[in-house]
DNA sequence: TAAGTTAGTGCAATCGTTTGCATAACCTAT
DNA sequence: ATAGGTTATGCAAACGATTGCACTAACTTA
């Protein structure tokens, strides 16, 4: 006795019309009568028609997903960032697959992979930590399948990406540091290879010179964003004989368990030494001493104008699309 | 120049066989030949050959997807029990739709409509806050759609279900505060029409009748989860003349928001007034005052469990099943 | 040697939809 | 009356895979 979903066969049969005509009905074509259009849709409406989306991808060759690889759905930023996706991928009438890579690169490839064997029609992408090599994104493009990145993205690979102008943002909040009175600063950088981190360090590297300041070296720390190593690097930081005075951490994750070392080794973050962060995410408000100064992200934002650029790109039939890069402004918080 | 998914038909031409005897051979059917099956097998690896997931539904009316909604992808707990689920149905060859109701009931609804639609599999739910109607559930039973509920289950409706063992530790963590000799603890519960706020509710009234303890009706309070609400109702608790000593909260963000109202008005919590919660998320380690105690829930190990639930049901072919009904025990962990 | 078995393969229908190409009915202008 | 033009509809072939059934050839077996 199960319910089964209607097919355009049974409305056919119900008013003894062609299925060709109950289709072409159903997507408004101006070749069928107004009267016999108008029985269609009622019926169809009546019995809760909805087409077989396997049947139509199988004509038509799109399946109205999109895949999203992230590396953690539970950082608030990148489920903000899915949210804002969600929203405006869902109201153009895609479903979305999600994946998180965990920061691996394993992970991501598998995900990538799932999605063309899945034949999703457009794919959203933050990096790994772990990803150097951009041949699984190489594939989907082969396959004619728009790739966005966002936040994280490649280096050296011409795609569509959506990032925040982390430069700006580091300078200026190395700025405010500054005029602060705060001369030593540390950054507590995510991986090397990633560009969002470069781009970290170039806006630390400009402010501090700019400021006719030192740059040492021993300020400068990479950590590939596990809790491990960035105790392991803030521990190096706190056992210099000049210690800073303030860190700049890759993210709110990377600052907080920088604050757990400094806290382990009797110093009061923000108050023996400051932090300063980038994401300024909802959970920090909750904390006794946050970062006093962050970087806002927008991930909400982000997430949407990825999905947007994904959207156009999948209706786009473009042979040699140009790749958008936008690039968003940040904003500088100042928590007192 | 697109490249195109290779076909079983391709692979039959280019071996000189018809297309059964290629889609036989690539699922082992033992009526075909050794050497042919071989020949097939090689060639289909060499170009990278997935079945066409349209085709492969259009005929065995399986997708190999299941939708999931939860409230909140920003709450550790339900991002951590999403990772439970990823972990066990991609391992089966499912994918996921993952689908934010953000505890509203319309978006809920939306979703399941959705997936129904889509055609998934099977369901994994953790209900809005604003579900009271469960319709949309039995839709899916009338298309022979499993559907599993983890931690916000539905009342008075069979279903499989997960959930954690609340009332015991509900009752468990309101005998801790008395042994510690706090005598006057309130519940900052979540909605009324929840059956894990039921539950929450009879073990701490077992609680306290157990240990010859007054319940005072002014210690109970229901919120519909939101900010505001948290707010509005630790506000109350702490405006009532005899002021509770504890708050048990019905979990970590619940307990977070009241610690702000503590805060605000002077009072420094788990000090002047303590907390207990529910949870116990990873993102509570890098509190300064941490809820004293918690219950654990174990978000991975419902999702989990959840998942490999709805596995077997998509697998069996009863026609009316016996419901699961999994209750995980709880563990207090005191924080100190 | 005829009949029966077995192994290996192919044919063709099917799933639900879309769509190019007929076709039929009616009208209008010659 | 006939050619030409609408307008409304239907036929049938795709799309890529699965599967019941039929078939062939070779091999037994009595």
């Amino acid at each position: 006795m199960e319910k089964h979903q209607t097919t355009i066969k049974e409305i056919a049969q119900a008013l003894n019309v062609s299925i060709s005509t109950v289709s072409r009905a159903l997507q408004d074509d101006p070749r069928i009568g107004l009267r016999t259009k108008q029985r269609v849709t009622d019926l169809a409406k009546s019995l809760h028609y909805t087409p077989n989306p396997a049947a139509v991808l199988l004509r038509k060759k799109r399946t109205s997903t999109i895949g999203v690889v992230l590396p953690y759905l539970k950082e608030e930023f990148f489920s903000m960032a899915i949210t804002g996706i969600e929203d405006v991928i869902s109201e153009k009438g895609y479903n979305v697959f999600v994946s998180q890579s965990r920061d691996s690169y394993d992970r991501e490839l598998k995900a990538v992979k799932s999605f063309i064997n899945n034949r999703v029609d457009g794919v959203i992408v933050s990096l790994s930590v772990e990803t150097e090599n951009y041949d699984h994104f190489k594939e989907l493009e082969e396959f004619g399948i728009p790739v966005v990145f966002f936040d994280r993205t490649p280096s050296n690979f011409p795609a569509h990406t959506v990032k925040c102008n982390v430069l700006e943002g580091a300078y200026k909040i190395v700025n405010y540091l500054v005029e602060r009175g705060i001369t030593k600063v540390a950054i507590l950088n995510g991986s090397k290879n990633m560009d969002v981190c470069k781009e970290r360090y170039d806006g630390y590297a400009s402010a501090i010179e700019d400021n006719g300041l030192y740059l040492n070296p021993e300020y400068v720390k990479y950590t590939n964003l596990t809790k491990e190593d960035a105790y392991l690097k803030t521990f190096e930081l706190l056992a210099l004989d000049d210690k800073p005075q303030a860190i700049l951490a890759f993210n709110d994750y990377v600052a907080l368990n920088a604050m757990q070392v400094c806290k382990q080794k009797g110093l009061i973050p923000n108050k023996d030494i400051y932090f300063v962060s980038f994401a300024n995410l909802p959970i920090c408000s909750y904390m006794e001493n946050p970062p006093i100064a962050s970087v806002e992200q927008f991930a909400y934002t982000m997430g949407e104008t990825a999905a947007q650029i994904l959207v156009e790109a999948m209706n786009s039939t473009e042979k040699t699309p140009s790749f958008m890069e936008v690039v968003l402004s940040t904003e500088i918080h100042i928590h007192d």
